[in-house]
DNA sequence: CTCGTGCATGGGGAA
DNA sequence: TCCCCATGCACGAGG
């Protein structure tokens, strides 16, 4: 204070140690009242901008408009005039009489806005002002000042209902009262303060009883005018009794205490202010009975922006234009793949849970009535986890609500309260992409569908009004408010999760079966690869493993040859093109080199639609065909790493002898198309006919080969071991052997995991694990040896392929079938993971070399 | 084996 | 450095 009398001279009143306590600002100044003449000062200035009174309606002096102190409103469009009173901002420029300080906005605007100090003071800087008149359209908001129910004093949460008192001071001469200490709460840390933080609102209302502190629990200041609802009996109110734990105020986390948390889950001001607000906010928090919140720590209640709830200014406009009610968006959360799962379960940022939801002390929590934006009350339970020392909030039960949404990962659910009432209601918001919305784009989707919603003009009939509860309108209001565009979208999702940042058609790229990525996979454009030759055959090294290409499509010329086919990405018109080109992933009709005719999108396409469609729909067919030849090969489109290798055996070559796409070439990988005579394509994997008894191709010859030496190696270790039972008597020989075995068997299962994928692969796709060490076969040995023995013997293998029409295996076939099956299942077991590159690699016919020399990052292409 | 439940873990954002 | 929170995982119940 720079004073020690009033600075305002109408008052001049002395300043006694009452008035000389403050409130912390969000500037981390100081604001003190002076009690006879209400004035408040910041730090020994006088601001008459802090002279107002309690939060509530005020008429501007100008329009004759009402302005709801402390609402969102009022922080960017209340002008405290000189001679007393507020006036629309819009008003008070106007008329050129806004020679006082406006009422500062903050931070980042609306959203800093919620339950934040109502005002900021003369040193706000320059910057924070331009944040929000980037954010927010004051004129726009301005149409907020329209008629408003004047009664609605107790709609500020209880917080801001103290920050605002505390802000504006109090009317004048008003007497104050304590309703704190009538409740049996007390402040001990600034009993003097709080009279000036609980003004009494109105005669009529001397005090607060419970209920109008449940009515004063923290409200963002987005208070918007919907219509006159005068509460539900079926409502749950959100803080209905407010103390769930049915612990009394005294003993629980009362809703002062709300209150209190819902000041402090906003963010942090920035310390503009010449003091820190730590050092001034110790022992001077204006509100009373602060109990400790379920866990402590710093900033730990703050809430995040991405939880802001983003309602544009169209929103408040329209929202604010025919109805009274008040509705509160509370927050909202992207929806993550937890979320929407089938598990059912919503985490809630804590903070937002804790300042929204019902105090809960038990774990168990409480059942949370929340109605849809189709009115349909959904009843979710609102529980927590301990988690560390801290909680974990979680709604259970939301699947069925999630569902009739038609929510996904990434989608925005909107939790909102309808006041009076405290209805909690919950909205959402697709995360659709832009380019499937209306012509006019998500934003006038949004507008024409509140518009809808509010029953103006040119609109169709309200969706999803409630019939039932007689909220119907809010409920649509919510509905509406989870229609942000796909602006707002995009940063939502950005905010938290990287991974949700993905773009849509990146994502679509990733849904791909097995075949498909096989499809889409090239060689390395810009690498060359280097030429090995392993036993007579060619091998291709990559030192960069594949990209994705552009899908073709495959077909049969009259002629008998084949053809493929491949779409331009900017007029969607197929070309033609030989049959081993590889196309990147972007292709033009200018790229067409081979076919100079066509080399334009202006070029008409060489068949007919007929012709093409006949074309695509051998594709198809194929696909239907296969996936009902093969329900046990195919149920799942995205077979998962060994799954799909196993899978590729049984199909084998089927698929490349149609011509589905560039994967129907063969099976193998991208480089190989009809007419490749490298070992992959001539020998396929599984045989399917080709493979005669007399087969001396180079997998019959292995497989014949590894069977022998494995038969032979099962009996030697099979005398072994009689002869190791023989010497039982010998207890010290006995445990020699028992630790020879122990050695033997974990040097097994390391020598069978590094050699399963080799062969699986092998089997999978008729390649030779030609990195296999020889020496490594001595370690198969009885573990694979009997297992393919018995494999053997059950033909799992020809049973399936029966069921699916393909021919039946000869002996040898068998064997071969069996070790893929066995190797499918055991792979299966070893490999219910996440694929990573490398397997997926391999799982697509790219086999990662270096088997024995775990350093070597080539990719090798057979 | 599936599903539900409760807790643990660790990445990453905020302070 | 703290701690939120998305997700994994163990465990038990039930089919």
């Amino acid at each position: 204070m720079g004073s020690e009398n009033c600075m305002n001279s109408s008052c001049g009143a002395a300043i006694t140690h009452e008035w000389k306590q403050g409130w912390p600002l969000r500037s981390g100044g100081f604001a003190h009242l002076c009690h006879p003449c209400g004035s408040a000062y910041e730090d020994g200035i006088f601001c008459k901008t802090f002279h107002l009174g309690e939060s509530g309606w005020r008429e501007c002096r100008l329009c004759g408009n009402y302005l709801h102190c402390g609402c969102i409103a009022s922080k960017y469009l209340l002008d405290f005039l000189d001679y007393g009173g507020v006036a629309c901002i819009s008003c008070a420029k106007s008329s050129q009489l806004h020679s006082v300080k406006r009422i500062q906005t903050h931070g980042d605007g609306i959203s800093e806005g919620f339950g934040e100090v109502p005002m900021n003071n003369a040193r706000s800087n320059a910057t924070e002002g331009k944040a929000v008149s980037d954010r927010v359209d004051e004129t726009t908001l301005a149409q907020l000042c329209k008629p408003m129910e004047a009664n609605e004093c107790n709609l500020l949460p209880q917080s801001q209902r103290g920050d605002a008192n505390a802000s504006f001071g109090q009317h004048r001469g008003e007497e104050v009262i304590c309703p704190i200490e009538k409740l049996g709460c007390s402040n001990a840390m600034q009993p003097n303060v709080q009279p000036a933080n609980f003004a009494k609102i109105d005669n009529a209302r001397p005090t607060l009883d419970i209920r109008d502190i449940h009515d004063l629990l923290p409200q963002p200041y987005l208070s918007m005018s919907l219509g006159g609802t005068s509460g539900n009996p079926n409502i749950l109110l959100p803080f209905s009794g407010g103390l769930p734990d049915g612990k009394e105020p005294s003993k629980t986390r009362s809703t002062f205490q709300e209150a209190q948390q819902s000041r402090r889950i906003l963010p942090k001001p920035s310390k503009n202010g010449p003091t820190a607000n730590s050092e001034l906010n110790k022992g001077m928090v204006p509100h009373a009975h602060i109990t400790r919140p379920p866990v402590e720590g710093r900033g730990k209640n703050h809430l995040l922006p991405r939880y802001w709830p983003r309602i544009t200014d169209q929103e408040l406009q329209k929202l604010s234009g025919d109805l009274k009610s008040t509705i509160v968006p509370l927050f909202e959360k992207v929806l993550s793949a937890s979320d929407a799962g089938r598990i059912g379960r919503l985490v809630l940022p804590k903070a937002c849970a804790e300042a929204y939801f019902p105090p809960i002390s038990q774990s168990e929590g409480l059942p949370l009535r929340i109605q849809d934006v189709n009115g349909k009350e959904w009843t979710f339970q609102f529980r927590f986890w301990p988690n560390n020392n801290s909680r974990m909030y979680v709604l259970e039960g939301v699947t069925p609500c999630i569902q009739s949404m038609e929510l996904r990962a990434g989608d925005t659910v909107i939790f909102s309260r309808i006041d009076p009432g405290g209805k909690l209601v919950m909205g959402f918001r697709k995360a659709t992409d832009s380019d499937t919305q209306t012509p006019k784009g998500g934003k006038d989707l949004h507008v024409n569908a509140l518009s809808k919603h509010l029953g103006l003009p040119n609109e169709n009939v309200s969706q999803g009004r409630d019939e039932n509860h007689g909220n119907g309108a809010n409920g649509n209001l919510v509905q509406q408010l989870t229609l942000n565009g796909e602006k707002k979208r995009t940063r939502n999702i950005g905010f938290k999760s990287k991974r949700l940042l993905m773009h849509s058609v990146d994502a679509l790229e990733l849904r791909l079966t097995w075949e498909e990525a096989q499809d889409l996979l090239r060689p390395p454009p810009s690498v060359r690869p280097s030429i090995v030759t392993i036993e007579d055959h060619e091998f291709e090294e990559y030192d960069e493993p594949p990209v994705f290409g552009k899908r073709t499509i495959f077909g049969a010329r009259p002629s008998g040859g084949q053809e493929q086919w491949a779409q331009c990405d900017d007029c969607s018109k197929w070309r033609s093109l030989p049959i081993d080109v590889l196309l990147p992933p972007k292709w033009k009709c200018s790229d067409n080199v081979w076919d100079l005719s066509r080399c334009a999108c202006s070029a008409p396409e060489e068949i007919s639609p007929k012709e093409l469609e006949n074309i695509l729909k051998v594709g198809t067919d194929l696909k239907k065909a296969k996936v009902v030849e093969s329900p046990k090969l195919a149920p799942k489109p995205e077979p998962s790493g060994l799954d799909a290798l196993a899978s590729a055996a049984v199909l084998g070559d089927k698929m490349g002898n149609v011509g589905e796409s560039s994967v129907a070439a063969t099976t193998k990988h991208p480089r190989h198309r009809p007419g490749c005579t490298c070992i992959v394509c001539i020998q396929p994997p599984s045989g399917k006919g080709k493979h005669k008894s007399t087969c001396t191709c180079n997998v019959c010859l292995t497989v014949k080969r590894r069977f022998k030496t494995l038969m032979l190696r099962k009996k030697k270790h099979q005398s072994e071991r009689e002869a190791e039972i023989s010497q039982k008597d010998n207890k010290k020989q006995m445990d020699e052997t028992e630790v020879k075995d122990t050695r033997n068997d974990h040097s097994e299962n390391e020598a069978s995991q590094s050699r399963i994928e080799g062969e699986v692969a092998e089997a999978i796709t008729g390649q030779i694990d030609l990195n296999c060490h020889p020496s490594r076969e001595d370690v198969q040995l009885e573990e694979e040896g009997s297992n393919m023995t018995s494999l053997v013997a059950i033909t799992p293998v020809e049973k399936h392929i029966k069921q699916n029409g393909i021919a039946s295996l000869n002996s040898e076939q068998h064997q071969e079938g069996s070790l893929g099956s066995h190797l499918q299942s055991k792979a299966n077991r070893e490999n219910e993971r996440p694929l990573s590159d490398e397997e997926f690699l391999a799982s697509v016919g790219w086999q990662r070399e270096g088997h024995e020399e775990p350093t070597t990052e080539r990719y090798c292409l057979q």
